[in-house]
DNA sequence: CTCCAAAGTAAGTTATCACTTACTTACATG
DNA sequence: CATGTAAGTAAGTGATAACTTACTTTGGAG
């Protein structure tokens, strides 16, 4: 099951490498030279274990996609109502790019340069998979009578995943000058008291 | 006063290429024979006007940089209540990046290709101004009573910006995929009233 | 031990980039 | 009309990119 060959294990081995480099690189700076070089190889042997750099990219933002996965399963399984859970996965989410800051650099790369063609739709399921989590628990948040009965499931899901996009955002410019996940946590949590029941603080999520 | 000398003229016709092209070119991809072909000179004959493809991208940032000042300052002028105004000043942006797309592609560009250090502190100031600019008007919309008291000035801009930051995001990867200045009055209106004080109806900003 | 395929290397190849250079044209001014 | 300057061009230059090629090393199976 878990068993591999070895040309995956060199595949993986490249795949961290260039996740090690994104942290401190800018993606449309990462030349094969410098991947291989972070590898250990010389520049012409990745080709061995790709066929293009972009395939390169593919595996990469598939590996981030798999560990956002992750990542919102085990926050699922905490316990908690479900506006607990809808925090959660939120603050799961940052904590994700704050070990990952690739993700946010391959998220927003807008060209071709890294690869628009196969890492775009790659980005798009991953947003559309995150959105549709927080939909549902939006839904049963809601239902729970934690969330205001005049808001749909998909705005409290915009708007909480908007203020996540524009606080990344915002991480990234300022060249992660703040605490990613406590700023994050508060935001979040301000968002949810707003969209509480009216009664304001009896109901509330906290 | 507006007059301009010729060599200004021929900078704003380099400007104005680039503005061009980055509706459907990402900055990386913006080569100077690109941009020469688009002015319809040769390429060598931009060095004459600048002598570096950074100064290009100097000059371009703070174009933008004046036209969202423009968009404010005229969003500003029309009359209403301090939060009818901070509503106009969220959908005066969006208006500006629907119309310029380059916006969005400019500030996102993460890499040193696109003049990090050229760009880069434009991008910081214009969107500090932007902040500043609704910090104020939420300072005012609390006062005139129309947020609730228990929210601070900056959270207020913070929700708000971020959440068109994230539409804005969402919009370009989608490949411009919905109405921006729609789907943005939609979503500004709908957390306006999340922020209005407890009395939901009445005192509310619509 | 032999042998073969996977994995590695160094040195190409081709393309594109920002930028330069040597030379030419257009034009306003004295 | 002569002339100096701003603006133009075509053809480089060197750097760097992704990818290829010809050859060598290595390690396990027969």
């Amino acid at each position: 099951m878990t068993a591999r060959k070895s040309a995956d294990l060199r595949r993986a081995d490249i795949v961290e490498a260039v996740l090690d480099l994104l942290a401190s690189t800018a993606p449309e700076h990462l030349s094969t030279l410098r991947i291989a070089a972070k590898v250990g190889v010389s520049q012409g042997a990745l080709f061995r274990h790709y066929p293009t750099k972009d395939d390169i990219w593919r595996s990469v933002m598939e590996e981030v996609e798999h560990r956002a996965q992750r990542a919102w399963a085990k926050a699922a399984e905490i316990g908690g109502g479900p506006c607990d859970r809808l925090r959660m996965l939120c603050l799961a989410q940052l904590r994700l790019i704050e070990q990952t800051p690739a993700v946010p650099a391959l998220v927003m790369a807008p060209g071709r340069h890294v690869a628009e063609n196969s890492v775009r739709p790659i980005v798009l399921r991953l947003m559309a998979g995150l959105m549709d989590r927080m939909v549902a628990l939006a839904r049963q948040s809601r239902a729970a009578g934690n969330l205001r009965d005049d808001l749909q499931p998909d705005d409290i899901a915009a708007l909480l995943l908007g203020i996540l996009q524009g606080l990344v955002l915002r991480w990234s410019l300022s060249g992660r000058g703040f605490d990613l996940v406590t700023e994050g946590d508060r935001m979040v949590s301000l968002q949810l008291r707003l969209m509480a029941p009216s009664r304001p603080q009896e109901v509330s999520c906290d």
